[in-house]
DNA sequence: CCTACCGATCGGTAGG
DNA sequence: CCTACCGATCGGTAGG
């Protein structure tokens, strides 16, 4: 009886602990940034002690690591990108996922801090922001090039620029935002620079 | 004679001493942020010991307003800025200021760590980026402003949309270029964007 | 400007 | 999972 109970039990408890340290961790890394935030207060937040976090993650590394991994395979945005089709479709999805981060600051707050950390090449998540940066390039290339090639991006557009300059766009203006978010209309920019390049509006 | 060489003396080596801090401080921001940084570390590069450099600046506030400060001022840019009249020459003095920064990428990552650390509320440089972001968006906007005015916009460009995305292209180019430089033109991106809201060429 | 120190906090380990 | 601990590092102070 009792055997049954705590093994099981034991188990359910062990990944429900681990959901309660992921999520702590990614509210404490929003609001201090990977180095600035520290396993005693993720560990406080997620009732336990630091040394039972480490039971979890060993080390503080481990736990960034499993916060990153965690996002990208929860992310059902990021399925559904890569299966739409090239075009205005995954577009529009790009501003779905703009107008959802600004109802959640905390996961806005959490890249914005983490990708400027991640700038240095031995920060612990340089390779990670790598990777993510070069495959939000790539799908928002594909989708421009496939509209130019139906003729349906203005005259003199680079599909090329233009995908860089996008991706660059909602990284900035969430920093502008976050800073001082009765000044700026993220949405509204960024669906004005994508009418912008097309010649006809998005929707 | 020597209290008089050794007042003078004092007073430039002072001087003097105060620039190595602050080199030391920038160059320390930009590799670690503000909250990632130690005095000791600043200090060591300055040639002089923690509890000197407190000598200097009492506080570790103190030295990142005096950071801040000491950019400000010294940034002659900044005066053209507001001395140039609106229009086609100020948007050709921001892509100078960004063909500077891809030339000393050290300022850029001081700029780019501060400022995502400062989106926290109660970050010592929060208002300054306030101030600085508000800034850089009424420089550019009186810009636009003005070339719509004058026709200088393509039909449907909206000046204010505009300004907004041209400042946080530039913040959101630069964490990409630190990040992955050789795939990223960020002048190049700047001009195509300034390019193709305007209805010629910008040079 | 330095030596010497303080209390606080950090990530990680030992040993249950 | 916890208690108890380690060595390292932090910002700041005292006292010269």
């Amino acid at each position: 009886m009792m055997g049954a109970v705590s093994a099981t039990g034991g188990y359910l408890k062990g990944r429900l602990r681990r959901q309660d340290i992921l999520g702590a961790a990614i509210e404490v890394y929003a609001e201090a940034g990977y180095h600035g935030s520290s396993l005693r207060e993720i560990a406080k937040r997620a009732g336990i002690t630091h040394a039972g976090l480490i039971y979890y993650f060993p080390t503080k590394e481990a736990l960034l690591a499993a916060v990153l991994e965690h996002r990208d395979t929860q992310d059902a945005d990021r399925e559904r990108f890569a299966t739409t089709p090239p075009g205005r479709e995954v577009l529009r999805r790009f501003i779905t996922l703009a107008e959802h981060n600004v109802r959640n600051p905390g996961v806005v707050d959490l890249y914005a801090r983490l990708a400027a950390e991640a700038v240095a090449a031995d920060h612990p998540a340089h390779e990670y922001f790598q990777r993510h940066y070069r495959t939000a390039r790539d799908i928002a290339l594909k989708s421009f090039q496939a509209l130019a090639d139906r003729g349906e991006l203005r005259d003199g557009v680079d599909p090329n620029a233009t995908a860089v300059a996008f991706i660059a766009l909602m990284d900035g203006l969430q920093v502008q935002w976050l800073t001082a978010a009765e000044d700026v209309d993220l949405v509204g920019i960024l669906k004005s620079f994508v009418d912008n390049v097309l010649t006809s509006p998005l929707d």
